[in-house]
DNA sequence: CTGAAAGCGCTTACAG
DNA sequence: CTGAAAGCGCTTACAG
């Protein structure tokens, strides 16, 4: 069934089908209502294909590292829950075993999609800059000060400084920092993690502390269970562990219980505030960012350029520190 | 830039380039090494819309009625991962805030899918079987037994039977089933929770106990959590409850430690076998079933399907009981 | 083996 | 306000 039969049923012209359709400009009133009829009778419903040909697509693509962080599940449900009153879809393209999201940015614009959003995208910035001009295009989880695309992300500065100046408050002076490799990359030095490792150690110092900074092999909560063990095997180890995010925060949590450590023996806080941080039986400390406000705000970015926005939108939410019982003075022996 | 251009630089027709694109047969070895050499100089990629128009559009739908579950993002892993072998890519569409599916069937059919997976969908047989005559398509989470789509499942009686054995042999007597409301609605007899409340339902009588089945609000941790929270007020609360999945049980283990029970005061049991069960801090009696290998099994029917098959498919998946903390005997003063 | 031509189902200027 | 016609970038028979 196409738009031909939509016509031949209404007695128009296909252009007029085409009009309703958009609700576009020039339809008599009457001929509106005779088109919706025929439309709502045979129940017709339009090509996306054909539609992406001439005119736009309606899909927004999302490029993710993994689906499976709860943080990029949150925003990708504000997301969907933002264009719902929209006629816009999404798209997922997640991108290869090892990180590289250059491939899965080349699929989501071989869709012609109306909107991009990469999320921690592992490409320079030049080649990003590249692919803007070709669609909107938004990016989370690097603060980069592009030009042809928009940036949203939390205050990654802000939240390290938090989560340092808690646990020194609460009277840690060995406290450890775990972070991702791929926040070492060159291009990614305005990546989240690579912002909250610097703003670590710069916060460090200013307490005349030594930060020590462990990068781990895979941004997993079994890699941070692995160089926790490690790290609690040391002769003089942290009394408490800032992990660059959740997951990560999950790993150390487990490193500790098989080490027998209790809560108020190891200190721990992450980042995000995913879903299970809240749980009772976990009650991680941790830094808030709304996963939900992320999503809704890149939809909503992503729908202004579409309308027609150029100059580059760099939005910067304000994190929180949610303490829970994962954080505590460090034992006295110590 | 189009096939077009490949075909000028190459100095071949447009058909000699699309035969090449799709490995099509009839092509001598130089013209395919000529056409190849352009399309690499071009990086030229073939737009998707386009070729929806005539072939395929080599885009496998998944309709899913939350992102939040996290036995649904392993399928969905499962299934990205499996197809990172082909040339297909994934859509997705979430069903509405009520969990009607037929809309986000719909858009996705909308999409000339190649193929089409959903997930518990809330529509009637009928429906669904008249829409699998449009596209290949595979469901989740129901034991139809339909003629025109697959279905991929575990064996959800065996799952809740030895949820059941073991709570029992543990030395249970009260035991309470979780389920969802969902599952009630004529039309989803079939479904996967459906199932396990009948199957919990029959092997309670075998053992001669009085089943006491909890349809939940909405299948949330938070709507669990009130739920045994007023179960745990009861005059005589159960020793032991049963949850639909593995979500639920986490909302049961935030009401009992609000309860101030420990975990050898109520044993609780989950399904599923999602990735936190395993942490040592939530340690979840679960019934495990491999979220990834059936996010694979999904890919591979619908492979099959796309390349001819036409008779159904209904594969189950045998599902074990890994036993952890969150199970014990009942308290002897019970 | 190779290519000219038709056509997929829409939208977009452009006449009327 | 309304519609005939061209065209988006591919693939598919069909000749040669």
């Amino acid at each position: 069934m196409t738009i031909e039969d939509v016509a031949a049923l209404a007695g128009v012209s296909r252009a007029a089908v085409s009009k309703v359709l958009r609700n576009a400009y020039g339809v008599s009133e009457p001929m509106q209502q005779r088109v919706q009829a025929a439309i709502d009778d045979l129940g017709y419903r339009p090509r996306v294909a054909a539609r992406a040909m001439r005119g736009t697509s309606y899909t927004l693509g999302v490029e993710l590292p993994t689906m499976a962080n709860p943080f990029l599940q949150g925003v990708l449900g504000g997301l969907i829950g933002f264009l719902e009153a929209t006629r816009y879809s999404v798209i997922i393209a997640p991108s290869d075993a090892e990180g590289n999201s250059t491939q899965a940015i080349q699929t989501l614009l071989d869709y012609q999609v109306a909107g991009l959003v990469t999320i921690g995208a592992n490409a320079t910035a030049d080649w990003l800059e590249a692919q803007a001009t070709r669609s909107p295009m938004v990016m989370l989880g690097r603060h980069d000060e592009s030009v042809n695309y928009d940036t949203v992300g939390d205050d990654d500065a802000l939240g390290a400084r938090l989560a340092v100046d808690h646990l020194y408050s609460l009277g840690h002076r060995r406290i450890t920092h775990l972070t991702i490799g791929a926040a070492q990359h060159p291009h990614m030095s305005r990546s989240s993690h690579a912002m909250r490792a610097r703003s670590y150690r710069h916060r460090m110092r200013r307490y005349g502390l030594t930060p020590e900074t462990h990068i781990i092999a895979s941004p997993t909560e079994e890699s941070a269970y692995i160089s926790t063990l490690g790290l609690l095997e040391q002769p003089i180890p942290p009394t408490a562990i800032f992990a660059g995010h959740d997951e990560l925060a999950l790993g150390v949590m487990r490193a500790a219980a098989q080490f027998g450590l209790g809560r108020s023996e190891l200190s721990i806080v992450g980042y995000d505030d995913s879903t299970f941080a809240s749980h009772p039986l976990i009650s991680l400390t941790t830094v808030r960012q709304s996963s939900d406000e992320v999503g809704k705000e890149v939809g909503s970015l992503l729908l202004q350029r579409i309308e027609g926005r150029t100059e580059a939108a760099h939005v910067v939410i304000t994190p929180e520190l949610q303490v829970r019982g994962s954080s505590a003075p460090p034992p006295p022996t110590t």
